[in-house]
DNA sequence: GGCCGGCTACGGGATTCCCCCAATAGACTT
DNA sequence: AAGTCTATTGGGGGAATCCCGTAGCCGGCC
């Protein structure tokens, strides 16, 4: 998993930095940070106005990959108050060292998901006691959510990510192909249904395989039927 | 023997629709509904707190073939104004004659998805001028959100319930070798990983395709995904 | 104790898949 | 009009999968 920041090159890279700033200020918050996950290459893309140590510390010890902030988010539909991770280990390792950093503790990440299984953290801290913290929390709750699905639908339709999460253009061939492979048909018997060689048959799947970056044909079935491109009979 | 409560379906019907009722109530609208597709039987339920009338000639009519605020909805991240459907054929042919039931044609459709790529929409209508619908609408989105979120939440939770009751009993090992499977790993790789022999690997695989009922291997990642035993990476 | 299901392991042989190669027709761009 | 891209169609050969067996060990259940 790469961990990819986004942001030094486009000029959106400097409004979204802005967005989060700006969000902060509103909603009384210490930092916001967003990040999406390639739902094809896994690839882990972000944003984040944390302080630069910080941002570099994290990078460099790739705390992207114990850090159940993001890789537990992820599995949840509602918002996430970090305070659920207070005896997790991964959280213990990167949070341990944040407050070197200026960075609390305390936060809460919300999900966002688009149809295509792409989904974006949309994280935000704030030092202070629990109470505040609490009342702060469903006081924003709703804007955060608001703020969320901006923030990544915009990610979303941006010229950058498109060109790096640009939906695979699978042809109707490769997709019916992939259906009747995702039906139990071999190769041959697909060739036979559609009345081609089982030669070509195979082609399209070497074809979807890669659209998908996938390795095997089992994986490429299982991320369409994830993707919604196929459903399994 | 097993105890399934089925009071508790009805139990949970019925607060579902009086949190419907709640919400008109609280944020000043006239109608609420909720929809979602079964990621894995495929099956759509909903609950609404629209007329009777309605709610059977819509059914009638089979309205939500062509409703675009299901169908258009399901492809959003954002909360969608119906208002964008105006020059819609579907939106026309449901719309049109729904005020003879005493529904507005001015609404906004929540969507909210899972991790699983199961999607829920909620869908609220008030009839007012304009100007009072965009100021409503700016105002109560943030609740919106939260409360599609927990309705979705809500429904997800006893769907999984149910379904765990009708899942095949896939063993731990066999679950776990699907994955790297799913993951494009060849039955050698997985038998190296889990340093255990692939001839093994290969008999968990033939175990795991029969429990659901897949000719192949590739199918079997297919279903497995769609009923969440796996994730596709 | 006996029985059953799950996990482990092995082999032979038939089938299937996957990767190298090439080629044509049509759509699209320049 | 020429080039480019994609979808489509093939072959051959090596690798992998799949199906047919066998068999030991362990833990739970009657």
């Amino acid at each position: 998993m790469d961990l990819i920041d986004l942001g030094n090159t486009t000029a959106d890279e400097a409004r979204r930095g802005a967005f989060l700033d700006q969000l902060c200020q509103q909603l009384e918050l210490d930092f916001a940070s967003y990040a999406t996950q390639h739902p094809v290459t896994g690839a882990v893309q972000g944003y984040a106005n944390y302080p630069e140590e910080w941002k570099r510390y994290y990078a460099a010890q790739g705390l992207q990959r114990i850090d159940p902030t993001l890789w537990r988010s992820v599995r949840s539909i509602a918002p996430v108050d970090w305070e659920r991770f207070s005896d997790d280990a991964g959280f213990a390792a990167v949070f341990d060292n944040s407050r070197e950093f200026g960075i609390p503790a305390q936060g809460l990440t919300v999900p966002v998901r688009g149809p295509m299984g792409d989904c974006g953290l949309l994280s935000v801290t704030r030092a202070c006691n629990r109470e505040e913290w609490r009342k702060l929390k469903r006081r924003i709750v709703g804007n955060l959510q608001t703020a969320a699905v901006h923030f990544h639908d915009s990610v979303m339709r941006s010229e950058t990510v498109t060109l790096l999460m640009k939906m695979p253009a699978i042809s109707v061939r490769e997709r019916e192909i992939l259906q009747w492979v995702a039906a139990g048909k071999s190769q041959q018997d697909v060739g036979d249904i559609l009345s081609i060689s089982h030669r070509t048959v195979e082609v399209h799947l070497r074809s979807v395989r890669e659209k998908l970056g996938a390795l095997t044909t089992p994986q490429a079935v299982g991320r369409a039927v994830r993707l919604g491109l196929i459903s399994p009979t």
